[in-house]
RNA sequence: GGAGAGAUGGCAGAGUGGUUUAAUGCACCGGUCUUGAAAACCGGCGAGGGUUAGUAGCCCUUCAAGAGUUCGAAUCUCUUUCUCUCCGCCA
């Protein structure tokens, strides 16, 4: 959410810069609103303080024991004329909050301008792909080889598609891979461990952006109703892990947060029917360990940096080839002021595809969900920034495990940081 | 799941329809005093919003959340959420 305050006063700019976006504000509507919010309110809180003072004065008059129907009288209708009021202010008030709600955020200065997928820019590639003297296979044929170590067949059985059952060696780097990125993030880079609901609430959910906008993208226990008070599962370990920080002030010291996590995360893929249907790239569920900083505002730009290199860290460890893309201002998330993509060499496919993604949110998240700090005792609070980041998608990983340790034979090595989580296993044949 | 008790500012805690403009204490901030500190004394001290050139003043909202009764609600009624105690069940 933007600062009210800020689209106000600047409200050419503010959709300027989102035209950058493709997001065409509403201009003419919104200051018509504006206006009409403003006559309402003042109105509003006007016939407000005649109440109070008048009823304050009826019980002065009361303790005196003077005759208070005249100054009944004088009250009478100003209920009634409040009510009217009140129902045109929080009609308009609900009308301004929808559009705001829907807003994204403002791109970072730094971010570069483009419409789509086409306008990212390679900041850097680390690594070279491997070349093989043998046809590669993908994840799909290499899993099923391994003793049906990634079963597709058994998961349309029990749940349907977009699933999937790992079994063996199989499930066990893949439990390896989690607890390998964890310990690389708790013990290197700072970062507390978290564990944390898997289900969430709407509160949550509308403090990290998912909500209002995109609904249908999650899974409900309930539809989400307006009353509603359904829970979803998470899409991303983001939304409980950031939302700790909702209606919390924090002391100046306490800063900055680093907390990572490691959950299942579930999206209903809703309209991406027919893409990534074959493998592990596109699931409804997949694990995913998640980094999350709270920061002091003038710390979070370098906080991106950091964030995405503790990402970077787990693919070079691994020894994955990979590029850092600068995603453009059209290609960016709902809530993100700037985010750098993490792509890892997938061979099968022949190119990059997407791991990790790092973001700095700024103060949009912050705002959504009242998370502040206090700059100095005695002062007022003010909104922090909130970043989050895939250190790594575990499936994904996997998948790049995989193909780029790929022998002729069908069997993959483990790369050599691995080794320690797989029992000192060299190779899974 | 059953029965009961609760939810008030950073914390503790008073308040059961009208000088409550939420008392008081602790913590915190400023001052007096002091070589300095402590103590004592004096003053200040929640959050969100509106108006505005304004971090000034004035005003509105906020006592878990929502709805209601009333000229007036922290206080009365209803609903929801959460916490605690006991019982049951369970990993």
């Amino acid at each position: 959410m933007l600062d009210s305050k800020y689209l106000r006063s600047e409200l050419a700019e503010t959709a300027a810069r989102q035209a950058t976006r493709g997001f065409v504000l509403d201009v003419e509507k919104i200051s018509a609103l504006e206006e009409q919010r403003r006559e309402l309110q003042v109105a509003t809180q006007e016939l407000q303080n005649q109440r109070n003072s008048k009823s304050k004065a009826i019980g002065q008059a009361k303790a005196r024991g003077e005759d208070i129907a005249p100054l009944l009288a004088e009250v009478d209708g100003l209920g009634a004329e409040l009510d009217r009021a009140k129902i045109q202010l929080d009609a308009v008030l609900a009308e301004l909050d929808a559009i705001a709600a829907t807003i994204p955020n403002l791109p970072d200065l730094s971010v570069p301008v483009g419409s789509d997928e086409h306008g990212n820019v390679e900041v850097r590639r680390v690594g070279s792909p491997r070349q093989f003297d043998f046809e590669v296979k993908d994840h799909v044929a290499l899993g099923e080889a391994l003793d049906k170590g990634l079963d597709f067949e058994s998961a349309v059985k029990i749940a349907g598609s977009r699933f999937v059952v790992m079994k063996g060696q199989i499930a066990r780097l893949h439990r390896a891979l989690t607890q390998f990125m964890l310990d690389l993030h708790t013990e290197q880079h700072g970062y507390t461990e978290m564990y944390v609901p898997y289900l969430v609430n709407k509160d949550s959910l509308y403090g990290t952006g998912q909500l209002p906008k995109f609904g249908a993208d999650l899974f409900h226990t309930q539809p989400a109703t307006e009353e509603g008070v359904g829970m979803s599962l998470i899409p991303t370990a983001e939304v409980p892990v950031t939302n700790l920080a909702r209606d919390r002030i924090y002391d100046l010291t306490e800063l900055p947060v680093k907390m990572t996590a490691h959950t299942p995360c579930f999206r209903s893929e809703a309209g991406s029917y027919g893409r990534d249907t074959r493998g592990l790239i596109r699931q409804h569920q997949f694990d995913k360990v998640e980094l999350v900083q709270l920061v002091h505002p003038s710390q979070s730009m370098a906080a991106l940096e950091a964030l995405t290199g503790h990402a970077e860290k787990v693919l070079q460890l691994l020894e994955l080839p990979y590029r850092v893309m600068l995603l453009c201002t059209g290609d960016m998330g709902f809530g993100s002021c700037k985010t750098y993509d993490l792509e890892v060499w997938l061979p099968a496919q022949n190119t990059y595809r997407e791991i990790s993604s790092c973001s700095n949110m700024g103060d949009f998240q912050a705002r959504r969900m009242q998370a502040r700090f206090r700059p100095e005792e005695g002062k007022k609070p003010e909104l922090l920034h909130t970043l989050n980041g895939s250190g790594l998608a575990v499936g994904r990983t996997l998948v790049a495990i995989l193909e780029n340790f790929q022998q002729a034979d069908g069997s993959v090595a483990i790369p050599a940081a691995l080794q320690p989580y797989m029992g000192g296993k060299t190779v899974i044949a």
